[in-house]
DNA sequence: CTCAAAAAATGAACACGTTCAATATTTTTT
DNA sequence: AAAAAATATTGAACGTGTTCATTTTTTGAG
């Protein structure tokens, strides 16, 4: 008769992630009350506190799933075996772009990127700075893999470049979750606007 | 004895915003509570909500009040003869870095900037995202300056590199703001480290 | 001066995320 | 299998930002 508790427990965890999600893209993350969460997955509001420790954590499960599958897919890119500077770049970073709403809205992106600058000490805010920190490692190792090919010039700072190009990715995508109007094709047109130059003055003459 | 009611306006007005600023930097912005800032102020909390929209809403003049005298600034600087593309660019970010907590605590910044992403529809996302631009639009036209007069490389993209360059400045804020231990000079040596290599690539061999 | 209309002030009521003391269920001990 | 201990569930109550019907104050026309 041992692990029944630990049989419900995985379905209810299972039943309330599931609830708030399809509830988060239904309705909106700020629409979407805990009570409502609750009742779709026949649990008490206490119950849902028992399983996540606030509304914004539910979030931070669907964010991960999000930037491990384009972490991941970020890594076939850099392998490819590129032979200019802006083509992979704006490879990689269209692929975090084409990716990013897959499984979260722009509202829910907003509302995460909000958590956690607004808390910065709590787990949620941790977890998701940590990402961020992955996706501008990539970007780094990008220019790095290219640097060893000999296709970007060998007294470019990788890291430096990187980090400046991440964070700028990081800043237009901002812009792009604030704006509704705004489409991933013109998010990739400015951002590759605003890379190539770059591009180029890294560029190895060939 | 007309004006009566203007003048008493007007004085409610001072009074509120006066007690807002005062307790958001006393007790931090979220333990101020609006019942408090209408007792200090001398009124009801209904009567705070016929001068202001709402709690976040009494953050931008503040915010407002920082960027301007920041923007300000930032003119003399471009105005001023510079020899060097890194000289130039750190000086006026790290003048931007410097007075960032002139009247604004971190707390209040991350709230500020959490509002403006999370309800990007409100007049105060609108205000602060329009403070955001022509902050960019500033370094932007640093880099035009430095190019007129022979510093910057004639190809350069100025556009392109001054919004790279202002979208990573604010992204590092934004870390800034989210680690308490951080320091400004720790800030500026990371930010000089990302630019200085840029800046190089941009200046003209003389 | 009077008084009706306009403007402003008020605070009780509401919404919703979160907490917690009481209750119920499951597991372990004897 | 009964009792005790451990764990989980519950929903009413709480805190705080915000709203709104009611009351108070101010204004200006007659």
């Amino acid at each position: 008769m041992s692990g029944l508790r630990a049989q419900k427990k995985a379905d209810k965890n299972r039943r309330i992630l599931e609830a708030a999600t399809t509830l988060f893209r239904k309705v909106g993350y700020d629409s979407a009350r805990i009570e409502d969460i609750a009742e779709m997955a026949g649990v008490s509001v206490g119950t849902f506190y028992n399983y996540y420790k606030n509304k914004g954590d539910m979030l931070m499960a669907t964010v991960s799933m999000e930037v491990e599958e384009v972490l991941a897919a970020g890594e076939g890119i850099i392998a490819k075996k590129h032979d200019q500077v802006a083509g992979a770049l704006l490879e990689l970073i269209g692929k975090y772009y084409d990716h990013s709403l897959t499984y979260l809205s722009k509202e829910m992106w907003r509302t995460a990127m909000s958590l956690s600058i607004a808390q910065p000490e709590t787990p949620f805010s941790k977890r998701y700075t940590a990402l961020d920190h992955r996706l501008s490692k990539q970007v780094c190792d990008l220019f790095r893999s290219l640097q060893d090919r000999g296709i970007v010039r060998k007294d470019v700072d990788c890291t430096a470049t990187g980090e400046l190009v991440f964070n700028n990715v990081n800043m237009m995508f901002i812009e792009f979750v604030k704006d509704e109007e705004m489409n991933v094709d013109g998010l990739k047109d400015q951002v590759a606007r605003q890379n190539i130059p770059l591009a180029d003055l890294v560029s190895q003459a060939s």
